[in-house]
DNA sequence: CTAAATGATATTTTT
DNA sequence: TATCATTTAG
């Protein structure tokens, strides 16, 4: 969120009608609409292309209306031509339209391709965003009335964390039997109900370290009050009690949001329900312009508080309210939607849609069934599949590995890496929680609101200054005995002789330090600031002095890190964003496999979709059986559902009879997923290896078809248990021409860690020539050369053969590999 | 303060 | 089995 979005003035000039003749008012809406469109101008040109159920969509402005838009079928599509629609008639300024979204990315794409339509002459939507930073925008105009300054400070799961801890150990409860991880769970749940401490079921609060839980979520409320500070769940729930507690300010938000759009309303919880449904109300006659987009058959966040309920109960919230289903789909080919809507079909409890296609494309597969024996040869078979498209002319942007687990993309990782195939992958940890941007950050927090103890706490002995536990306790005990913040604390404690000599000398530095920072910040521009604050704090030189393999990269971050900052007005101004937006982009001029999970799949789409692992108890995962029960299966289908239909062309799914968890080899049934697909739109692949096959028979007493009943992919012959299969051997032979296919054609290997904001060796040495250069010549390196590996980390070379390196690693022990995933170490 | 030893824990993730 | 965080010992 652009800081710009908060200059334009509130209840100001850009509210166009005067309040008293309210767009809103019954009935003229639609009279309006129509009377402006058939006035004068013909159909506009960005209605033209719409299909008749979107325009419907898109037209049907008055009232409540649920867009039921099934996977592929132009949802942002609607979205940003009805919005496009309702400023095309003047219905409302952009400022009047209340449009939330689930992620920034959602909103960042919906203001683009507004912009796109209404020429770009509307000024970016000011309320155009994810529910959070509504939420923050809301909260900062109205700080006061949430009993907090308008410059709080947003805290992350990891300060909610240490939070908890300080909060639990301050009660004396054993921090080990009752997590602070756990109990910071325990707050998210309750916020996402919009629950504050009054109102959790006694349960709850009994089931936590003895019945303290109220007790502690009410001191953690106290805390977070005194520190000017709110977590996520506070951005959604104190809008709302500050609404409930002030009628009047609600009011003005009611007739200030003319038309409200919701996206992804399968994935509300309850408190995000509570928001809109209190902004949403209307005087009795009159009726909300809220349109909410979603689809049932896509609600994969059940876990973490989404509430399904919200969708399939839209018409009874909002009676009257105006149904329209999207199920022509523009994305994928007739046997994947055929593949994908027979699966879904088995869930009780959907709205219904069933999508078809009314393109037929030449290209034309059944959604492909592999086995493969164990997790090495799916990842092997798939790397060998992606090849062979790739040789095609396929581009290997356009494949995507989608995983349950993140754990399983390791191997695919380690199959690429080998093979020299670029891949990219995205999820995981992001670059904003990365520990030298995380402290870096603390720096900068503590410097622009002195009040913010966690991050004080953060970074008082970092780089280490000898102010250790004790030091820090002292500290932290002045500050709470006197309600000051630990700074202020700080300033006052070295004043005195109550600290050892060390620790106080340490500590005036620190102080003077933040002192000065602090005036400097009036004056010097964001970037400039923080690269002094690095610089000053000796922090930069901390990692400069590290030896540790990731020092370098951790510098290159932090220097990532200012450059950023330069973009932004204020070192401030870069803190909100940061605490909101923590999304990182990708490389698209990098061709490259995406590996990712199927969750954050959700909203993309590939040519070409790889599904590993679809076996019982890992997809079905089996906690989400055990702990979610029939539903829990259910989203798990769902899942399943959103893995399939991100495939335009081709999809492939894959299970292993033998899979590795926690260590020891597991043998795996075949997920009942797979029998759950239509014979019709699928084609199980050359199954002739026999790896498909196990012992079913046996571990289940003879009961032909395993606990699920009999299937496709059940095998007459166990598992041979030898080498000798032919499986293997083409297994075995298959390495081979992989490699081989492999020369010449790689133009340089490349990985992206989207998350992590970092880029594997790019444009690094092509494997072929490195074969046919080392093939009895010398390689680059000689014994004894200090090298960098990106998995390993630093090592000698103890063994040169040919292009194969033998390396004494200093932490990872002797490991072979190519020369051409090392790097030369200036020592 | 650092390094080694121990032990818990091992879906999915955004804000 | 591997990784992580935290504790413990030096």
């Amino acid at each position: 969120m652009s800081s710009a979005d908060d200059d334009i003035p509130f209840f100001g000039d850009d509210d166009p009608a005067p309040r008293a003749q309210p767009a809103a008012g019954g009935g003229s809406i639609a009279a309006r609409a129509m009377a402006a469109r058939n006035a004068s101008r013909p159909t506009p040109n960005y209605l033209s292309g719409l299909n008749p159920e979107q325009a419907d969509a898109v037209e049907s402005i008055e009232g409540p209306v649920l867009v039921l838009a099934g996977a592929g079928t132009g949802k942002t599509r609607v979205l940003t031509t009805r919005i496009a629609h309702i400023l095309n008639l003047g219905l409302a300024y952009p400022s009047q339209i209340l449009s939330v979204t689930f992620t920034n990315k959602a909103a960042r794409e919906m203001k683009e391709r507004i912009g796109v339509l209404v020429g770009g002459a509307v000024e970016g939507m000011p309320w155009l965003g994810t529910f959070h930073s509504i939420g923050v925008k809301l909260l900062r105009r109205h700080a006061e009335l949430a009993n907090l300054r308008s410059d709080f400070t947003i805290l992350d799961t990891d300060d909610v964390v240490r939070l908890c801890k300080q909060l639990i150990q301050a009660e004396g409860i054993d921090d080990k039997r009752w997590p602070a991880r756990q109990f910071a769970q325990m707050i998210d749940g309750w916020k996402n109900k919009g629950l504050g401490p009054a109102e959790i079921p006694e349960g709850d609060s009994r089931g936590f370290a003895n019945g303290k839980g109220r007790a502690l979520y009410t001191a953690y409320q106290a805390r977070l009050q005194t520190l000017n500070a709110v977590d996520f769940g506070d951005l959604l729930c104190q809008p709302i009690r500050l609404f409930r507690a002030n009628p009047d300010v609600l009011k003005e938000y009611q007739q200030k949001f003319r038309f409200i759009l919701v996206d992804e309303y399968q994935d509300t919880n309850t408190a995000q329900y509570m928001w809109l449904r209190l902004l949403a109300q209307r005087p009795a006659p009159e009726r909300p312009n809220i349109c909410c987009v979603g689809d049932d058959d896509q609600s994969i966040y059940g876990w973490r508080g989404a509430e399904v309920e919200n969708i399939l109960r839209f018409d009874k919230d909002f009676p009257g309210a105006k149904v329209i289903r999207l199920e022509r789909n523009y994305r994928s080919t007739e046997h994947i939607l055929g593949a994908a809507g027979h699966l879904i079909s088995h869930n009780e409890g959907r709205l219904g849609k069933t999508l078809f296609t009314e393109q037929s494309n030449p290209e034309h597969e059944r959604v492909h069934v592999h086995a493969a024996w164990d997790s090495e040869e799916e990842a092997r078979a798939i790397g060998e599949e992606i090849e062979q498209a790739q040789n095609k002319g396929r581009a290997l942007n356009n494949m995507a590995i989608l995983v349950r687990a993140s754990f399983q993309m390791r191997e695919f990782e380690e199959r690429f890496v080998t093979l020299g195939l670029n891949y990219r992958v995205i999820g995981g940890p992001r670059f904003y929680e990365r520990q030298e941007i995380r402290d870096a950050m603390a720096f900068f927090r503590v410097v622009s609101q002195p009040a913010d103890d966690l991050a004080f706490e953060r970074i008082v002995n970092v780089p280490k200054r000898g102010l250790g536990e004790a030091a820090v306790r002292q500290i932290h005990d002045a500050a709470r005995a006197r309600g000051i913040p630990m700074l202020a604390a700080a300033r006052d404690l070295i004043l005195t002789d109550e600290l050892k000599p060390r620790p106080r000398k340490s500590l005036t530095d620190v102080v003077e330090m933040f002192t000065r920072w602090q005036t400097l910040m009036e004056t010097a521009p964001g970037h400039e600031l923080a690269e002094t604050i690095l610089e000053e704090s000796g922090y930069t030189e901390m990692w400069q002095n590290d030896r540790a393999a990731d020092a370098p990269t951790r510098l290159e971050n932090l220097k990532e890190l200012v450059e950023t900052i330069s973009g932004f007005e204020s070192l401030r101004a870069f803190l909100e964003h940061v605490a909101l937006v923590m999304d990182t982009d990708n490389n698209p001029d990098l061709d490259a496999v995406s590996i990712m999970t199927l969750h954050s799949a959700k909203g993309l789409e590939f040519e070409t979709v790889f599904l590993p692992g679809w076996e019982e108890g890992l997809f079905p995962h089996q906690r989400a059986l055990d702990e979610g029960g029939r539903s829990g299966l259910e989203e798990e289908r769902r899942l399943a559902y959103v893995g399939l239909t991100r495939a335009k062309l081709f999809c492939h799914i894959w299970f292993v009879s033998n899979r590795r968890i926690h260590g020891l080899w597991q043998s795996t049934l075949p997920s009942r997923f797979l029998d759950e697909l239509p014979e019709a739109h699928v084609e199980v692949a050359e199954m002739d290896t026999g790896y498909g096959g196990y012992g079913r028979g046996g571990s289940f007493g003879g009961q032909s078809g395993g606990p699920y009943g009999a299937s496709r992919f059940d095998r007459a012959e166990p598992f041979s248990g030898t080498y000798n299969t032919p499986g293997w051997k083409r297994a075995q032979a298959n390495k081979t021409d992989a490699a081989r296919d492999n020369w010449g054609t790689r133009s340089g290997h490349a990985v992206e860690r989207i998350a992590y904001g970092e880029s594997g060796p790019r444009g690094s040495t092509i494997e072929g020539e490195l074969v046919a250069k080392s093939t009895g010549t010398t390689s680059a390196y000689s014994v004894g050369d200090r090298v960098f590996h990106m998995k390993f980390g630093n090592g000698n070379i103890a063994v040169i053969d040919g292009n194969k390196l033998t390396i004494d690693f200093d932490k990872a022990g002797q490991k072979r590999v190519l020369d051409g995933f090392v790097s030369r170490v200036g020592t």
